[in-house]
DNA sequence: CTGAAAGCGCTTACAG
DNA sequence: CTGAAAGCGCTTACAG
């Protein structure tokens, strides 16, 4: 079928009213060199006649697409979906819209995504990156802005990071265990080269040094960030011949499977067991039990990616950002004696 | 800075090669009219220079964008989430890419996104409606093919619609109310004007009909689908002279807050009251109780609406399709006694 | 302030 | 099978 009636052009609008499609163009993009008289007119024109100018034909002559391009790993997690709705708000807010892929945490299909965005000719690309990633040939072989979500990325790249500094708020929670009598702590940590995840842990790590507190090495497990790899690794944990008292899960999927596991054995929570996930999402208030968690500033991470992302296409120079996570404090661990 | 290091055009091939850029046009979109030794030759060169094809030109010559829109009320829900996933895998099976956009129930953003999605003149729109939407009007003025997703629409409209059937699902749990002594039902239903809403509210009454059970008018309320709404209406519920001994609630946000509620009450759950949601979540298996749902068959949704909506573009029909929802039951309704 | 004309990078009749 | 040339719908120097 294709077009069934022909769309209004800009040619349409300057033959109605007698004028150049130069003038409606620069009427229409608010371009100087229209009278102020005339612009209105041919504002009022094109609305009537219901003109929406062809980005194609502009982007080719203007370079400008006005398109954003978003990767995340999957807008299935909560965390994603969040962050996909706040940087489509602010990419529109900024007059621009915003083409979705999801990676699924493959690196191929994260390669293919930033081609076809760069097919489309996308300003800027905000990616969560996958662990081997090789965004950063892409990036330096066709030079579109980049802005790094999420997890920063090994080799030394010119893109900006804009992620969770997660430091204080775990140092907040390691506090919290030491206070209930936690002794002995396990981790269900994101994948070990991912730099995130190493990251998470190794404050876990010092945190608990510095409260004299146990993280055994048979305690660390290294998930994918799925739910089933939660729920098995969060059997393996209830298995050791001496169990931890306290867990701490690197993502909210992996804590959605990790409580399947809990639910299916006997374990009391947070009596035998306290339990915290990284990521905060609404369903923790309901779970059973509500689970305490870090929750990520999801509404700074996207407008701090987007502001970065635009300030890079205006060629403004832009600084990698970490935002504090905060500590919400829930049943699944004990409260502090007094 | 725009681009710092031109990126390679066709043209740019084609001297390499000493042949036209038709030839190499022909030899990239897989037209015919190149030899197959030549075609060889110029994917070669393409790939090693590499070449991402200027998509704004292809189609402005071309008149496809191979790009397709998605307008969902909100990709936070869980349910438009996975809808997004599913429908982004199948546009890209298409070599489609997606634009995505958040209505937020809003008509007039809708309304915007639309048109925005029109000015980039994407082959195809899949639409989640609004309330009083207008996408009629739009549609017919600019003619670009929409499939309605989720919701049917009141106006007469030609465009297909591809939705749930509740019917057979919400009669299961209607039976499971019955067999379980449930006499009086109460039901948190969707807003009073949406046509899904509506459906799900009359099977759910139907169903009761036919069973002999109740569902007075002062049990059913209605909310606008948000967390904040179904925590209210179920506070209300539980304040009635005569309490409800089971409610079914129209989705799983509104489900969300329901379970704050009736977490902060000492209402026993099933005991004293069933809980059952439409729409089923992976967290609804580990909430307190875990939630009988209704889960609609996202990935068949999905697919279909890309399927009817590629039909669309192609010329071909696309019917509507209705398909049929399934009955997941979890703790929080009571077990019928044999 | 306004217009005529070139040109963005492709695809596609048209001609050979 | 291959190429020269027109043209998609805009924006933007250039000229007045």
């Amino acid at each position: 079928m294709a077009d069934p009636q022909r769309a209004t052009t800009i040619k349409d609008v300057a033959a109605r009213l007698g004028v150049s499609t130069a003038s409606v163009s620069r009427a229409l993009t608010g371009m100087p060199g229209v009278g102020e008289p005339l612009r209105e007119r041919i504002r009022e024109t094109a609305r009537e006649m219901g003109l929406h100018t062809h980005r194609p034909a502009s982007a080719m002559r203007s370079k400008r697409t006005r398109t954003l391009g978003l990767v995340v790993s999957d807008v299935t997690n909560p965390f994603f979906a969040e962050l996909a709705l706040t940087i489509e708000r602010a990419a529109a807010a900024r007059n621009y819209s915003l083409l979705l892929a999801n990676s699924e945490d493959d690196p191929e299909q994260e390669s293919r995504y930033l081609r076809s965005m760069f097919g489309h000719r996308v300003e800027g690309i905000v990616l969560n990156p996958t662990l081997r990633s090789d965004h950063l040939a892409y990036h330096e072989e066709v030079g579109v802005p980049i802005v790094l979500l999420d997890r920063a990325v090994t080799t030394g790249t010119s893109a900006p990071v804009v992620a969770v500094d997660p430091d204080h708020a775990i140092g907040e929670l390691v506090g919290l265990f030491a206070a209930t009598g936690c002794r002995r702590l396990a981790m269900i940590s994101g994948p070990e080269d991912l730099p995130n995840a190493r990251r998470r842990l190794r404050a876990f790590e010092q945190a608990a040094a510095r409260h004299g507190l146990q993280v055994p090495k048979t305690l660390i497990a290294h998930g994918d960030y799925t739910a089933d790899s939660g729920d098995r690794l969060m059997r393996h944990l209830l298995r050791e011949r001496v169990r931890p008292d306290a867990v701490f899960i690197a993502n909210n999927l992996m804590t959605l499977g990790a409580l399947r596991a809990v639910r299916e054995s006997s374990v009391r929570v947070p009596d035998e067991l306290s339990i915290a996930s990284f990521d905060d999402v609404a369903w923790f208030e309901v779970t059973d039990p509500p689970v305490t968690a870090i929750a990520q500033p999801v509404v700074d991470l996207g407008t701090a990616a987007v502001r970065a992302l635009t300030d890079l296409i205006a060629g403004r120079p832009a600084p990698s950002a970490r935002i504090d996570a905060r500590l919400v404090i829930r049943a699944s661990c004990r409260t502090p004696p007094n």
